[in-house]
DNA sequence: AGCCGTGTTGGACACTTGCGCAATAGCCAC
DNA sequence: GTGGCTATTGCGCAAGTGTCCAACACGGCT
């Protein structure tokens, strides 16, 4: 029985939260799986967490952040919008591993019932296309990429990797991580006027 | 106590279980919900019913599966490659209504923990993907379209369509529904050789 | 009419869930 | 040390789940 103070005892049940909801799913995921994982009692996570609903909303943020903050991350340390668009490639996927892409399936099907849930995955799927559609200004800026519209650009390049990577999870079979990735970057090189290959031909 | 033959009190059972999935979503469907909604017991569902698991699955398979009966049939009254895709556009958001597209949602989401679900959505999903690769293959017999691989065309095609149409139900935002059909139809003038707007303008 | 097959009942069962509460035990100030 | 504040326990509770089954009652057949 280890006792910590209300601040860090918050912070290790959302991180105990964001493990088993990734291990279980977020449908799957009970306050006694989240008590195991921190081994704790499960009265404790009741005595700092009003409800089970915003644990989950709370964790999933912070997971789903967690993901967005490495891609923004990753970009940031390449220069070159050519460059910086396969690293968003190669890191989605990576992100987007087969644990993370569930917790998005369970939010967006969540999202009519739990008001709460609705508004994060909407901001954090704004923030995924924003940083795309970033990128795409930067090159159109640089002269490297031409594009009428960044914005409506980067919601077609993006939700196309979602509904390939969606068959990819959800069904796995059919279509193969390695196709998403090169079937996402050969849009992205019409939308942005590319040559083939250029962002989906392998380093 | 009305007394039913076995056949129909399958069907009884199969629509009121659509019903129920329909208004309170797959996760949250209970024995005793369909139960009442039917006015019977509980028990006569397990009398003609394995498993929860496949009734919900069965369900899934009825409600979708009617909405993709009603797009072959629409495409079959229509000649002509071109005439046939623009009609597959516009009965997909049609049939894709919000409750529609509500349960792929649901069904892909529960698909890792549903075998049985995973199994019909899965096939539901290769069933839509067979549509529209079979009115491409004709497309390119036909000498009107240019495609090397009608079956990984459709793919894609019909993932960007899943991919905003969920934007577009799961946040009720950001993306409206005739941008999901314009854009999706210019993917794929873009993968048959076709001109522009030849698919993607407004008859 | 009476009977029997079977469609149907309604509750038992074993289990899980989120949640609350009295009791306990660890840590810090004195 | 020792007391007191409070983080933590561990169990109980009520509600909810899928599943199963003995008993019941309806309807067609003899």
């Amino acid at each position: 029985m280890v006792r910590l103070s209300p601040d860090v005892r918050r912070d290790v049940i959302l991180d105990a939260t964001v493990r088993v909801i990734r291990r279980k799913g977020m449908a799957a995921t009970t306050v006694r799986d989240i008590a195991h994982e921190m081994g704790t009692s499960s009265g404790l996570i009741h005595h700092y967490v009003e409800s089970m609903d915003v644990l989950l909303a709370d964790a999933f943020e912070r997971a789903a952040g967690e993901d967005l903050q490495a891609t923004r991350i990753a970009l940031a340390q390449v220069s070159g919008p050519v460059a910086r668009l396969r690293i968003f490639f190669a890191t989605y996927v990576r992100a987007e591993q087969d644990w993370a892409f569930q917790l998005w399936l369970d939010a967006w099907a969540e999202a009519v019932r739990r008001p709460a849930v609705r508004e994060t995955s909407h901001r954090l799927n704004v923030a995924w296309q924003q940083v795309l559609a970033t990128a795409i200004r930067e090159g159109t800026a640089d002269g490297v990429f031409t594009c009428d519209d960044p914005e409506a650009a980067a919601w077609r390049i993006l939700s196309l990797l979602d509904g390939l990577t969606l068959q990819a999870v959800a069904h796995a079979v059919d279509i193969d991580r390695m196709s998403v990735i090169r079937w996402s970057a050969r849009l992205a090189e019409s939308e942005l006027g590319l040559a083939a290959g250029s962002l989906s031909d392998l380093p």
